[in-house]
DNA sequence: TTTCAACACGCAAACGTTTTCGGACGTTGA
DNA sequence: TCAACGTCCGAAAACGTTTGCGTGTTGAAA
């Protein structure tokens, strides 16, 4: 076992002094051509890598982005830190991947912990409990302390920071509209609680979008599901007294519920019932039949994210702070669980 | 914006050493009451956390494990860092997530990238390319630096470290026989070519399977594919010929492209043909029909492995060196993809 | 009054870098 | 012969901590 290999062994290996050996490896011109070629054989020969921690702190930063996210066996959030970590490893960025596990303390403790040193900033997507709260201290107090933070998909209007979002409201219209275009007649949503942001927004989207082309908003028609442990039963229990030939689903689980639930009921998808998910996941693609859905993208919105953070840690001191939301464009993938 | 609080400022502030602060913050008894007193409320006043760098290069340890994995977008993976993630967590320790692509250079870079003071430690599952090119001086390097490493899920011998396993052997052992205990008489497999380490075991498993249960091996029921991106189209190829009445899969994937083309040739599952696949992950569960699998517990191994991990870290230098192999059991998750 | 322990605190080194500054030495030109 | 300059290198500070040790002050015991 060799232990690592430090400027100071070189210096003394080699008689000369640590400043020498880190100017030499710097091809620095104070130094003298075979003093370097020297220094730099031996510690190529040694393999040197310089020590990354005594960097940061010289340097004061440290070259890696924090990302927090509620769940990480989620795809969405998978694509997400997908995108971060290719864009952060082209700049040469390290990515250090937090949970939350949707609770808030997890979410303070975690950003406490990055933010003493070990980050030079944050991409998040609050906590389910974060939200509930309103809470956002935490987050405030990091972005006071001149870290740049990128918040993404569950953002709020309340913390002044780069955003990652997609248009909810459209997102969702673009699927409502979608069953009106391939004929349905009677169309209900599977939603979440109203404090879970996106299913607020997909929900306006499909009222939006009913109302737009004259059709009837029918309370009964929409379901707000909150414990999602139970969804599946209660989807059932839901579509079995509705009458609906098209049905917008806010998540990818709830659709492939709702197509489970309509099937025991002798109900057909897409023929005696249409069905349009949202998040483009391994579901998706691979349920039978696949789902027609509206892709959000993860990736795009994480390179995104890891663009707006990376942007602000380069820029000079001098310039203006402002704050961007860029809002990446959902689309509608068209599968087999709607008629064409 | 207010930077950063050290303990330099505090001491000026206060006017006292920055020993004297650093002493009073840890609860020193060298330290008078009412100086402590002082500075502890000053600390706590603008919320003074220590410097996490400074402290990593001065203890020379970074309480941050990196975990290097092929790809996140796979649900296994994902179940295997929040196992990770959660015991690190308990132990005070972060959790840095890199991504090889499957590419030995970018496990290559990852790793040296880390191992410069980064991370105390690895846990790591190997890039197929690495695999291939049979190259593993990268780890032993690291290895030989006196970092612990942790292998899990695609490992292999030449690398002396500790280890976290499933019995693929046993695994697949475990699918097959329930398709024989189930009825199914012509049973084939659907795997991956010899080099990736899983795929030549559960191919070895199914053998076991048939040759102890007395059923002819049949090499023309045995499927190795290769491209994953057209196995859909592979599989159906394959089907079409093969009058199977039972088939194992050796990932999700494979069985739900199985099903899809069986459906397609107008066979039923599980009346017809009976299938089960590996990996228990969002499709198995939600598929319809959902899918008899085996669960490889993804989350159980990220745990071993932060274990394992982690007592290497916290173990006294003058302890044996031991590497231990773990193996994790699978067990078979009974659904509706065969008969009971 | 002297001596000494106990107490309270500061100094300095160390972790591994980078970088500014200055010093030693040799060469050049007048 | 001597100043001026160039070349090559080392000392030291700095980043933010922790910690062993030294030191000054106090009060009490002798």
């Amino acid at each position: 076992m060799r232990p690592k290999l430090t400027l100071k062994q070189i210096a003394r290996e080699l008689d000369v002094s640590i400043s020498t050996v880190s100017k030499a490896l710097k091809d620095s011109p104070e130094i003298g051509e075979d003093t370097k070629q020297k220094i730099k054989a031996f510690a190529k020969l040694y393999n040197y890598k310089p020590n990354n921690i005594a960097l940061s702190l010289k340097n004061r930063k440290t070259k890696t982005i924090g990302i927090i996210i509620p769940e990480i066996v989620h795809y969405f959030f998978t694509t997400v830190i997908s995108g971060v970590e290719q864009v952060a490893n082209e700049k040469g960025y390290n990515v250090i991947v937090c949970l939350s596990n949707n609770s808030f303390d997890r979410e303070v403790l975690n950003l406490d912990l990055l933010a003493n040193g070990s980050t030079d900033g944050f991409i998040l997507s609050l906590a389910k409990e974060t939200m509930q709260k309103e809470d956002y201290h935490h987050l405030t107090e990091v972005i006071n302390q001149g870290m740049p933070v990128v918040l993404f998909d569950r953002v709020v209007d309340e913390v002044h920071c780069d955003k990652v979002i997609i248009d909810d409201i459209i997102g969702a219209k673009k699927a409502v509209e979608h069953l009106i275009e391939t004929g349905c007649k009677k169309i209900g949503i599977l939603s979440t609680v109203d404090y879970v942001s996106v299913g607020k927004l997909r929900t306006r989207g499909y009222i939006e979008a009913l109302e737009e082309n004259d059709f009837p908003v029918d309370e009964d028609l929409i379901l707000k599901i909150e414990d999602m442990e139970n969804s599946e039963k209660e989807i059932g229990e839901f579509l079995k007294t509705r009458d609906v030939d098209g049905l917008f689903a806010v998540n990818e689980q709830f659709a492939v519920s709702a197509i489970g639930a309509l099937r025991r009921q002798g109900r057909n998808v897409p023929e005696d019932v249409s069905v349009v998910g949202f998040t483009d996941g391994e579901l998706s693609k691979n349920f039978i039949p696949s789902l027609t859905t509206v892709s959000q993208h993860g990736t795009r919105m994480g390179a995104e994210a890891a663009h707006l953070l990376i942007d602000k840690l380069e820029r000079k001191p001098d310039e203006v702070e402002s704050y961007k939301t860029v809002i990446v464009e959902t689309s509608l993938v068209r599968r087999e669980s709607t008629k064409n």
